[in-house]
DNA sequence: TGTACATCAGTGAACGCGCGTTCACTGATGTAC
DNA sequence: TGTACATCAGTGAACGCGCGTTCACTGATGTAC
C-alpha cells in the first residue's frame, strides 16, 4: 500500500524523501523515545526497507534529515511564540516556553534532534541545523545581559537560559517534573538571570 | 571464566547480584548511551544470562537497581561537596556543580537514571530512589528561597535550580555546550536565583 | 557419622524477534537517432 | 513516429546479528533422621 501522495508509478522523482521524512516525523509525534527505525519508516511510507537506500546514504542520514527539520520547527515555534510580545524580556520568555512545549508536544522528534544533532559548540558559529534557534538565543542573550559583564556576561546568560529550558523539557519529558503548562509559565522567566 | 569475587562453586549467596550491579555499573561508566544489555551484564559477571534471572525477574528490574544504585552515588558525590562550603549559598551551588560532573564523569549511568527513574513528581514526596538528593535540593530551597515568596517560592527555586543543571548536564554530555569544568562553575550560581 | 532428600543457583540449547544492510533484479521513464 | 537504449527508483529474498526470555537440566549445598 502506497501513501496518498504516490500513484501507481510510485512516488515522483524527490517525493519519496520528503514522505519518508513526513512519516518519520509523524511516527515520532505518537512516542515516548527516539527509537526510530530504518523499517519502520519504509513501512509507514508504503515502501520496501530497501527503497530508503535510494535517498540516505544509510540510517543515520535519514535520523540526521529527521533531526534538521525537527530543529527548523523548533525555530519556527519560537520565532513564532515571541512574535507580538511586548518588549524584549517577554520575548526572549516566550521563546523559552515555547521550546518546553514544543519538547512536550514531540517527546521522541525532541530526544531524537538531541540524539542526532551535530557535536560540537552550537553556541559558537559551526552552521549547524542548530542555527536558527542558536541565533535567535545569542542575540536576546547579548541584548539583555548586564552591559558591564561583557561578551562573557552574555555567553553565560546564553548558556544559563538554554540550559534551563531544556533541563525543564527533559525532566518534565522524564516525569520528573509534573508537564504543567502554567508551571512552564512560572518556571521560565529570564529576570532571575538578568537582575531585572 | 568467572569474576575475581566468585570461587569453584560459584558466587556465594546474594554474591552475584552485587556483582551484576557492578559490572552493569563499569560497563556504564565506558559508554556515553545508556544501551546496556542483560545479556552483556552477564557476560560482564563471568554468568550465563539465565542465571540472572535468579536474582531478578526481567531486564527491567535489572537496569532499575542499576538506576538506583546511580542515585546513591549522585546523592554521595553531592553530599561530599557541599561538605566544607563556608555557608548555605556556596553549599547549595556546590551540589548542584557536583551534579553536572557526576553527569559527565557517569554519562550511561547518568542517561540510564532517567530512563529507568520511577515516573512522577519527583520533588513531591513518593519515596523512590531519588529522595536523597531530592531532599537535599528541597531543603536548599526552602533555606534560600526570598520568604515573601513562601512556599511556592521554594518550589519554584528547586525546579529552577534542578533544571538548569540538569540542561547543564545533558547539553553538555549531547556536546551542544563544550564540558569545559571551569565553565560549570561560572554557569551553576544560584544566586542569579534569589537575587543575592 | 552416614544416608536420603529438598532446595535452588547455576547451565546451555533453543525460541522468535526485528533490526540494518547487501544483492541481483525489474520495469517504467525519458532520450537519441 | 518508431526503435534502441541508458538510467535509476523501486522490489523481495537473504545475510548475520544480538537481543530477552523459556525450558529442562545439573550438581553442589545444607538439613533431618
Amino acid at each position: 500500500m502506497a501513501a496518498a501522495t504516490s500513484d501507481k508509478r510510485g512516488y515522483h522523482h524527490g517525493d519519496l524523501r520528503a514522505a519518508l521524512i513526513e512519516q518519520g516525523l509523524r511516527l515520532l509525534a505518537d512516542r515516548e523515545a527516539d527509537d526510530l527505525g530504518l523499517r519502520e519508516v519504509a513501512r509507514a511510507a508504503g515502501v520496501s526497507a530497501t527503497a530508503v537506500y535510494r535517498h540516505f546514504p544509510d540510517k543515520g542520514a535519514l535520523l540526521e534529515a529527521l533531526a534538521t527539520a525537527g530543529f527548523e520547527r523548533l525555530a519556527a515555534a519560537q520565532a513564532e511564540a515571541a512574535n507580538g510580545a511586548p518588549d524584549r524580556v517577554a520575548g526572549f520568555n516566550e521563546t523559552g516556553r515555547a521550546y518546553v512545549r514544543f519538547a512536550l508536544a514531540n517527546p521522541g522528534l525532541f530526544r531524537l534532534m538531541y540524539a542526532c544533532a551535530p557535536k560540537g559548540d552550537s553556541l559558537a558559529d559551526d552552521g549547524g541545523p542548530v542555527d536558527a534557534a542558536m541565533a535567535m538565543l545569542k542575540d536576546n542573550a547579548a541584548a539583555l545581559a548586564p552591559r558591564a559583564q561583557g561578551p562573557e556576561g552574555a555567553r553565560l546568560l546564553a548558556i544559563r537560559s538554554w540550559s534551563l529550558v531544556h533541563g525543564l523539557a527533559v525532566l518534565m519529558l522524564d516525569g520528573e517534573i509534573p508537564a504543567d503548562p502554567a508551571l512552564i509559565d512560572r518556571v521560565i522567566d529570564v529576570r532571575g538571570f538578568t537582575g531585572g
